[in-house]
DNA sequence: CTCTTAACCTGGACGC
DNA sequence: TGCGTCCAGGTTAAGA
C-alpha cells in the first residue's frame, strides 16, 4: 500500500530500530525482486553501522560509511521489525538482521519491490533523474505550470510522473485534483497558473495530512499493523466510482487515464 | 522530447 | 467448492 507517506510512515518506523545499530547478517530468499538484487549488498552491509535512514520519493535509503542499501517497496512491499527468531513466511524475502536481536524483514507478494545498492557518493541512476519532493520548497505551482507547458498528456498523468514531482501515487493524484477543482483528464498544458498554484497546495495538505495520519495507526514498527488510517473515511473521491460527491452529492465517475483508474467529481471538478 | 503501451507478479474479489 | 476473469497503492523499457 505504499504511496509517498506511507513510505514515509515506513521509515519513521522502522528509523529508531535501524539508526546506530550494527547489521549483523543479510539473508536473502529470493533475488528476483523487481531487479536481481546486486552482490555489493550481501558484500557491503554485514558489518556496518546504519548512519541514518531517509527517504529520496519511494526509496528508502540505510546509509551506511561502505555505501547505502536503496529499498523500494513497489506495489506490495512491507516492512517490519521483528524478533529475530519470528518464522519466516512464504513471501518473506529478504532479512536484514540486527545487533539488538531484531531483524527487519521484506515482505511482498508482487515481487515487484527492491533492494538496490548505491555506492559512497554516488546517486543511483534511478534516484539521477527525480523530480523535487512534494514536501520541500523546491516544489510548487510555479514549477508544475513551467514544466508542463506544451504537454498534452492528462495533468493527471503529469503529476504522477515521478521526473515533475515525486511521491504523488494513483491514489492522492485523484484525491488533489479534487482538492483543487480540476479534471484529471484535462491536458497538462491547458491548465492555468493559478489552478497549478492550488494543485501544488492540494498534494503539499494531502500528503502532509495522509503522512500525520499514518504515523497515529503505524508507529509501533514491532507490532505489524498494515492498515493506514487515512483510508476510506476520508478519501474524497478514489475508489467511490457510483456514489455521491461528499461536497455536492454528485454521483463520482471513473475512467481510466494513463492505464491506471481514476476518479472525479463532474461538478466540482472543471 | 513527448506520449502510449506492455510488462513485471501474486492474491483477493466476484460471477457462474 | 472450483474455475475463469478482472483488478490492485509502482515503475521502467520499448516503440511510435
Amino acid at each position: 500500500m505504499p504511496e509517498l507517506p506511507e513510505v514515509e510512515t515506513t521509515r519513521r518506523g522502522i528509523a529508531p530500530h535501524l539508526t546506530g545499530h550494527r547489521i549483523e547478517r543479510v539473508v536473502l530468499r529470493r533475488a528476483d525482486l523487481r531487479w536481481p538484487i546486486p552482490a555489493a549488498v550481501a558484500e557491503r552491509l554485514p558489518g556496518r553501522v546504519v548512519d541514518s535512514v531517509s527517504r529520496r520519493a519511494k526509496y528508502l535509503l540505510l546509509e551506511t560509511g561502505a555505501g547505502s542499501a536503496l529499498l523500494h517497496l513497489g506495489m506490495s512491499g512491507m516492512l517490519r521489525v521483528l524478533p529475530a527468531d519470528t518464522p519466516v513466511e512464504r513471501h518473506d524475502h529478504y532479512d536484514l538482521l540486527l545487533d539488538s536481536g531484531r531483524v527487519l524483514r521484506f515482505t511482498d507478494p508482487r515481487r515487484f519491490g527492491s533492494l538496490l545498492w548505491q555506492p559512497p557518493g554516488q546517486t543511483h541512476a534511478l534516484l539521477a533523474g527525480l523530480g523535487p519532493e512534494p514536501l520541500s520548497d523546491a516544489f510548487d505551482g510555479e514549477l508544475l505550470w513551467q514544466r508542463s507547458r506544451g504537454r498534452r498528456s492528462a495533468v493527471k498523468s503529469f503529476v504522477m510522473d515521478q521526473r515533475v514531482v515525486v511521491g504523488v501515487g494513483n491514489i492522492y493524484a485523484s484525491e488533489a485534483l479534487f482538492e483543487a477543482g480540476i479534471l484529471p483528464q484535462r491536458a497538462a498544458g491547458r491548465v492555468s497558473r493559478t489552478r497549478y498554484a492550488a494543485l501544488a497546495r492540494a498534494i503539499q495538505r494531502i500528503l502532509a495530512h495522509a503522512i500525520q495520519r499514518g504515523g497515529t495507526t503505524l508507529r509501533d514498527f514491532l507490532a505489524p499493523d498494515g492498515a493506514p488510517g487515512y483510508f476510506e473515511q476520508e478519501l474524497m473521491v478514489y475508489g467511490r466510482a457510483g456514489d455521491a460527491c461528499r461536497r455536492c452529492g454528485t454521483t463520482i465517475r471513473s475512467r481510466v487515464i494513463g492505464q491506471r483508474n481514476t476518479f472525479w467529481c463532474p461538478v466540482c471538478q472543471r
